[in-house]
DNA sequence: CGACCATTTGATATGGATCAAGCGATGTGG
DNA sequence: CCACATCGCTTGATCCATATCAAATGGTCG
């Protein structure tokens, strides 16, 4: 239903300049970069299935340009989402040897691909690469304990901690892109579309935050957002 | 307010022939087991705290009997419930250099101590350490991402799914003995003690568990409560 | 026995879901 | 280039699951 052709549909060139500015601080050992950096990019069409849940875990993606969810649908449709990837970051890490959730592009985008037996390999004699799987391991964990942590709170704390959570990811001086609909958001923070629509009308009649257009969020006042954040 | 005397009561040695029969097939190379098994296990009283949120996170802990629970209270008192941990399990395990939950004592319990240093140490010698330790991590992250899933859910689910979890999780036949409160439930649920309660009336009434005690279950239709599984 | 605490049960309130229009962009075919 | 279908978003009206408030019950320990 969801998923289209996986492969590239040429739009999505124009966003790659403004992603790989997104990439954090280029060419240091940061620790976020990509841990493979060689390797041609694939391409995803805006829907397209990265993989499914139960398909075999044995690859890591990096995003490039575009932007990437993760996630889960249940018997009777409802649909979980685990977590959104931006330019720079990595994700299809997980433990057991069947992905739990499945991967799409929610924009056109362009991911790194790495053969996870390749970086199990290298990490034997390269210590540089365990602890770089250590730390991405460990910030899924902090990620997931995080989004476990938004569930239990009320719809206004949940979008407010949305925006400022895509505030400090995007990098943006106070106005933000969303690259995801109402309806990725709501399933992600477990709401209806309806009710991230309201909350985010009613910041905007508290001049909390301004919406040029349905996509596009200026902060006005992070510290109104920071104060629901509890 | 939840504080108690960090060190023993006493009273806790009552538990701890129980206690060791669920550590998984002891002796053998179980990935479960205690990464060093050596050293003198600390008692705690129940809700006493074992290490507080922004604590320093330098030791990993194994119960060797009774119940722990990791949470995170916001400003307003609200509790988050992140984690149950039974005998034989670890946690403690945290990538940042601070806890960014709790942990206390949920009964009387025992656990047993390691220094992160000394491990980090060790796993540069010894590959068996640094699996052991990856599989943990890879275990949290699952629970967290389990944990997120239930928070989607409704009432009956949540605390379906909670039954289910626990009986797997607690060695007995079909009738579970509950370490924890009512209290302890429904923050963990993300419910009030009285929703938790009702559902568990509801399903007694529908004959799909039986109550003996408060803390006592019996799943009397498995079956019925993985439909609501999702 | 009596005080206390956890749990259950009942009555009511409410936040968010659901159902149902509207509305503004975007795209398509004539 | 415009009329119109489509799609994503917002807005409004109503409903319902769960919270909240309140009280009864039961179990435990002095």
């Amino acid at each position: 239903m969801l998923a289209e052709s996986p492969l590239q549909n040429g739009s999505f060139r124009h966003r790659f300049g403004r992603a790989m500015r997104k990439e954090p601080s280029a060419g240091t050992a940061a620790p976020t970069g990509p841990i493979e950096p060689v390797g041609a990019p694939m391409s995803f069409a805006r829907n397209a299935e990265i993989y499914g849940e139960n398909d075999p875990a044995d690859r890591l993606y990096t995003v490039i340009s575009g932007t990437i969810r993760t996630c889960k649908v249940l018997i009777d449709g409802r649909r979980q989402i685990g977590a959104f990837y931006l330019p720079g970051e990595t994700f299809g890490l997980e433990t057991g040897d069947v992905h739990a959730f499945s991967a799409q592009a929610v924009t056109d985008a362009e991911v790194l691909v790495v053969k996870r037996s390749d970086l199990i390999l290298r990490a034997e004699w390269d210590n540089e690469v365990t602890r770089r799987l250590w730390i991405l391991l460990g910030r899924e964990l902090q990620r997931a304990q995080g989004h476990a942590l938004l569930l239990g709170k009320t719809a206004r704390e949940r979008v407010a901690s949305f925006l400022l959570e895509m505030a400090g990811r995007i990098r943006s001086s106070d106005e933000v892109e969303l690259p995801m609909s109402r309806q990725d958001i709501a399933d992600y923070l477990g709401l209806t579309i309806e009710t991230v629509s309201r909350m985010l009308t009613q910041f905007e009649n508290r001049s909390t935050i301004a919406l040029p257009s349905s996509k596009r969020i200026a902060l006005r006042n992070r510290a109104a957002l920071k104060r629901l954040n509890a």
